[in-house]
DNA sequence: TTCACCACTGAATGAACATTCATTCAGCGT
DNA sequence: ACGCTGAATGAATGTTCATTCAGTGGTGAA
């Protein structure tokens, strides 16, 4: 019935779709990634975890490198799809940064390994960490400062800050807190910890 | 004149100081793990950077983790060295955290590579990362901590937050700082983040 | 001058591992 | 019933280093 190669091989789905083997696939790199680190992690243990042979990763993903990426982005993806729509929602900007940070430690706080090669493995070395900084941060960053500036607009925050360096300051606070806990081996909800950035962030150490 | 192999040995100092070579060696870590990152990076680099040949490396540290480690413990002995009686003799809470961060952020900021290796490649692997917050966070987190619970005491901070929380705050807030210059292409004066840090983290982002 | 010593050298070693590719074979269309 | 297709396999390949060690040269003592 399919005529030409292409629409053959989209009809021709082997059993467990392929979509879900480069699932599987990325999922074991999650968890390997996690546990023996990305450049002593062998392709190899990757392949093994996932059930399937060494060369059949390379079906899916063009390289190592091409796993760590993927990990990202599609986590990425995601995570600003689900949250953008929701956090732009809400009015006051002191809520919105609350649910904003909520948001990010629930993602963290699901999935310790995920935690693991986001907080430790996507920052080997500062060709990483600059791709990193250029999609996620910069995103995150940008939402950040974004709700800091309609904040001073509307006089809920002090308009004499930087908003750069006030967004800096909300993300390094929430990305201590998802390093802390991974270090951590008492397993308490991360999430909590979101509530008391914000309160801190927001009134300060100093009583009022 | 020395009488065992150890005294001996121990004498025998050659012309330029083994100290002096010990330290043009890890310097030439410092630069070549900043620029091509740990993994990439050869001994071999390090050991033509520092002007010696690849043995040589090995009669001054065991292993290339060895270097890894080395460059950590020197700078993080000195650094608190330098800043724990210094920060100590401030009476005022609030002032001692400034001095804190302005200490922490000048340290980094003095040296581009060493904040590399200190901020990307130390926190490789988790193995790293615990020990790296096993002795610089313990110490550093300890230290904020207890200028929290102290200015909690005299009523300089809100009682009602838990110290070991805003420590983390403050630290990853730092820490975030510390990254962002290092990604950033332009050359700002990294110090200089350290008030407008302890600013917000002492007041809040409400308008008082 | 000779000798012993030792820091230093850098070529050689061998293990580790990402990637490739010849081969297999399940399942589809005819 | 059967021939094809292409997904999957996993052994083989070739390279890339960390680490070692046999040798060199320079130094100071006798």
């Amino acid at each position: 019935m399919p005529a030409t190669p292409a629409a053959r091989r989209r009809a021709a789905q082997p059993a467990p779709s392929p979509v879900a083997k480069r699932d599987a696939i990325l999922r074991a790199a999650i968890d390997v990634f996690a546990e023996r680190g990305y450049f002593t992690a062998q392709v190899a243990d990757v392949a093994r975890a996932a059930g399937v042979a060494a060369g059949t990763v390379y079906l899916y993903f063009r390289s190592k490198d091409d796993l760590l990426v993927s990990i990202f982005e599609r986590t990425v993806k995601e995570q600003l799809r689900n949250g953008r729509e929701e956090v732009a929602a809400i009015e006051d900007p002191a809520e919105r940064l609350r649910r904003f940070a909520q948001l990010h430690l629930a993602m963290l706080g699901r999935d310790r390994n995920l935690a693991i090669v986001f907080q430790v493995e996507l920052r080997q070395s500062v060709k990483f960490m600059e791709r990193f900084s250029a999609t996620l941060l910069r995103e995150y960053l940008g939402q950040i400062r974004a709700t800091i500036e309609a904040g001073q607009k509307s006089g809920v925050f002090r308009k004499n800050l930087n908003a750069t360096t006030v967004a800096k300051m909300f993300f390094g606070a929430l990305d201590e807190m998802a390093t802390n806990w991974i270090l951590s081996h008492r397993r308490y909800n991360l999430e909590l910890d979101a509530d008391a950035v914000v309160d801190i962030f927001l009134d300060g150490t100093r009583p009022r």
